[in-house]
DNA sequence: GAGCACTGC
């Protein structure tokens, strides 16, 4: 039987189909089938322990490997132990929203009940639960959300904050509030006095039953978070995996691609049946990979040529990354060259064979030049971990990596966590909104630094969100706060509103939220390029993409479909494969327009177009993103404002040829250059005009 | 002339 789909495509039991011809047999076995499986899995065994323990102590950590079952049976246990009468629910966060969606769905089949009867999810944009729903799988986000409006979670009787060890800046945070709210509803009511803050307000007058907290990690180390909530107990549940062979390389290798490929080629020629699985660090490497692959092969004799590569990352289009997951031709071995996205977030079948180069592209963050960077870094121990168990999935592996045993001595024990090294305005404005004023006192599991915490107030000040007391200013920073954005993005709704462009900035903001709205495969460059100069305005990336979310809208009208969500999908990817335009991005550029529509209009806002007016779009933008605007130098480079960095126009932006005088920006990032992304062009007048108290004198630098 | 991976009632 194969191991749990956690974040999988595939679950094993949904591919029994029923027997036409005998259903009550076949839907018999189906059941056996489950209740066997159940009974297998390793933490089974002691499910009267750990309810014991659940009923023992509020605060419950628990370590499982791999294989343990505890996402899909610690849940079904406290139900059935009673943790959700009255009403209440017990919540399971993921870090993943197809996580929480296949988990949720396999654990409905194994209680044999109607997802979003008592077993649902609940995701952005897709909300299977209901009044009777006892178990509620969601994304940690989505319930930081919630909290804003219930500050007490008052629904649940037990959460459980699960891939803890991955430590999001969302499970971090939620953590932190958890372990607030769980006191506050400890407290007998009226006991918190005059000084309470909005995370204990709320429950006047009303009774409120205590909040169990478990933690599941995969972590080596339970010490972090049982220090974190003063001495939780820990309990460790058996994982079950297949045994993985480690295999080190003697020496170091100074050009670890090209030990990949000799290694790819060894276990091709020399290993038994099984796929390959190579972690490299980003579309370019997987790309070069691939090719050289294809390459080497041919010197090959005919009858060793089977072997398949096929690539994997992030901004492949869906349908081929499911190419990954079909099985290759008979008697051909597949060679799937990932990223990261292969480490969690998806799991192919068949891998037999892990190849680790012991390296990943990681994004990090400099608050006091407000730039961000991707770098290669070496991988933590706990990643090279979990790469070297998707060897172990189906059956006996092994795991090559291409460092000596020494060099993974020095890694690091785990990643460090994201709430380190990101921009932290939303999380403080989300802080705030919860009633927290003092974030640098503030019990974070890490605590991020302090300058990057001052530059982060620092902006929300800026903004316009803050008091330059640092209270959240009122009602702009509590509008900000309930706005699932970047609180910038909030911000320009806000003025767009003022400015009677807000439905201009709605979409603008709808596809900046996205990754990268085209799609611009290698091998037909020429065409996307011409596509893109199709849509292209001269004033910059916003208008531009402005004009895509329109035709898109437009070209939808005119085949004016009576309503089914399918043909809709149907007919919008095929516009977008003629367009160059990412079907992905645009369809969840169109779910967040919707959502942060209905968002402004509960806000009392009434969405009004600036028409053909792009003059005053334009201007709205200025006085939006002010904070980072560019100027060209004489030199032709640019210099940006804020920080005083050289940074350049990225090739992706619709004005990399024009060069104009002076554009704002939303994203300056180091990769191999210091980039500047999604540009508008200005009028530098504009930012004294329209952000007096940022740039005080006449002339910006 | 170039894009690790996630996420938000």
């Amino acid at each position: 039987m194969p191991s749990m789909a956690q974040g999988g495509l595939n679950s094993s039991v949904q591919n029994n189909k029923p027997n036409p011809k005998s259903p009550t047999a076949s839907l018999f076995s189906i059941r056996q089938k489950i209740a066997q499986h159940r009974k297998s899995l390793p933490i089974a065994s002691v499910e009267k322990r750990l309810i014991e323990e659940v009923q023992k102590n509020d605060i419950l950590i628990i370590v499982g490997e791999t294989g343990s079952g505890k996402t899909t049976q610690l849940p079904q246990f406290l139900y059935n132990a009673g943790f959700c009468q009255e009403g209440k629910m017990v919540g399971i966060t993921q870090p993943r929203r197809i996580a929480a969606v296949t988990v949720a769905k396999r654990v409905a089949e194994e209680c044999d009940v109607e997802l979003g009867q008592r077993v649902g999810y609940s995701i952005r944009f897709d909300d299977t639960t209901s009044t009777s729903t006892r178990l509620k799988y969601m994304t940690d986000g989505l319930l930081l959300r919630e909290a804003l409006l219930d500050p007490h979670l008052s629904r649940y009787s037990v959460i459980i904050v699960d891939e803890a060890h991955e430590r999001t800046v969302h499970t971090d945070v939620l953590l932190a509030l958890l372990k607030k709210v769980q006191r506050a509803r400890l407290k007998p009511v009226g006991e918190n006095g005059p000084q309470q803050n909005s995370v204990l307000r709320g429950c006047q007058g009303r009774k409120i039953s205590p909040l169990k907290l478990i933690i599941m990690s995969a972590s080596l180390d339970a010490r972090v978070f049982s220090e974190y909530f003063g001495g939780a107990k820990a309990v460790h549940v058996e994982g079950r995996q297949h045994p993985v062979d480690i295999l080190y390389t003697a020496h170091p290798e100074s050009d670890y691609i090209d030990a990949a490929l000799v290694t790819i080629f060894q276990i091709h020629l020399e290993e038994k049946v099984g796929d390959i699985l190579v972690f490299l660090t980003g579309q370019d490497e997987i790309e070069s990979v691939e090719r050289l692959v294809q390459e080497r092969l041919q010197h090959l004799p005919e009858d060793k040529r089977k072997l398949l590569p096929l690539t994997i990352f992030s901004a492949l289009p869906s349908e081929q990354q499911m190419q990954a997951f079909a099985p290759a031709p008979t008697g051909f071995r597949k060679v799937i060259l990932a990223t990261n996205i292969a480490e969690t977030s998806i799991t192919i079948p068949g891998i037999r064979y892990v190849i680790d180069p012991g390296f990943v592209k990681a994004r990090s963050y400099n608050p006091s030049k407000g730039m961000e960077s991707l770098d290669v870094v070496p991988a933590s121990k706990a990643q090279t971990l979990q790469r070297s168990g998707r060897a172990g999935r189906e059956g006996p592996g092994k795991c090559f990596r291409l460092y000596p045993e020494r060099e993974f001595e020095k890694l690091e024990d785990s990643t460090k966590p994201e709430i380190k090294r990101c921009n932290l305005s939303n999380v403080i404005l989300q802080l705030k909104a919860l009633g927290i004023d003092d974030i640098i006192g503030f019990d974070f599991i890490d605590k991020p630094s302090r300058g990057s915490i001052v530059k982060a107030l620092e902006e929300l000040r800026l903004l316009g969100a803050l008091t330059d007391e640092c209270k959240l200013e009122n009602p702009v920073g509590y509008q900000m706060s309930r706005l699932p954005l970047d609180p910038v993005y909030s911000r320009a709704l806000i003025l767009a509103n003022q400015m009677n462009c807000l439905e201009e900035m709605l979409i603008t903001v709808a596809v900046l939220t996205v990754e990268s709205i085209f799609y611009d495969p290698r091998e037909k460059r020429e065409e996307a390029r011409a596509s893109r100069n199709h849509f292209a305005s001269v004033e910059g990336d916003h208008l531009t993409y402005l004009s895509v979310y329109r035709e898109s809208d437009e070209f939808l009208e005119k085949r004016k479909v009576a309503g089914s969500e399918n043909k809709i999908d149907k007919i919008m990817k095929k516009w977008c494969k003629d367009n160059f335009v990412n079907s992905r991005s645009l369809k969840h550029a169109r779910d967040t327009y919707r959502q942060i529509r209905e968002h402004v209009e509960q806000m009392g806002f009434t969405v009004s177009s600036c028409g053909n007016d792009m003059l005053e779009f334009r201007r709205c933008l200025a006085a939006s993103f002010f904070l980072k605007a560019a100027q060209r130098q004489l030199d032709g480079t640019y210099r940006a404002l804020e920080s005083g960095e050289i940074v350049h126009i990225h090739p992706t932006s619709v004005l990399f040829r024009s060069k104009p005088e002076c554009v704002i920006f939303n994203e300056l990032m180091q990769t191999s250059k210091k980039y500047i992304k999604n540009l508008t062009i200005i009028d530098p007048l504009w930012l004294t005009e329209l952000a007096p108290h940022h740039y005080k004198s006449a002339e910006p630098v």
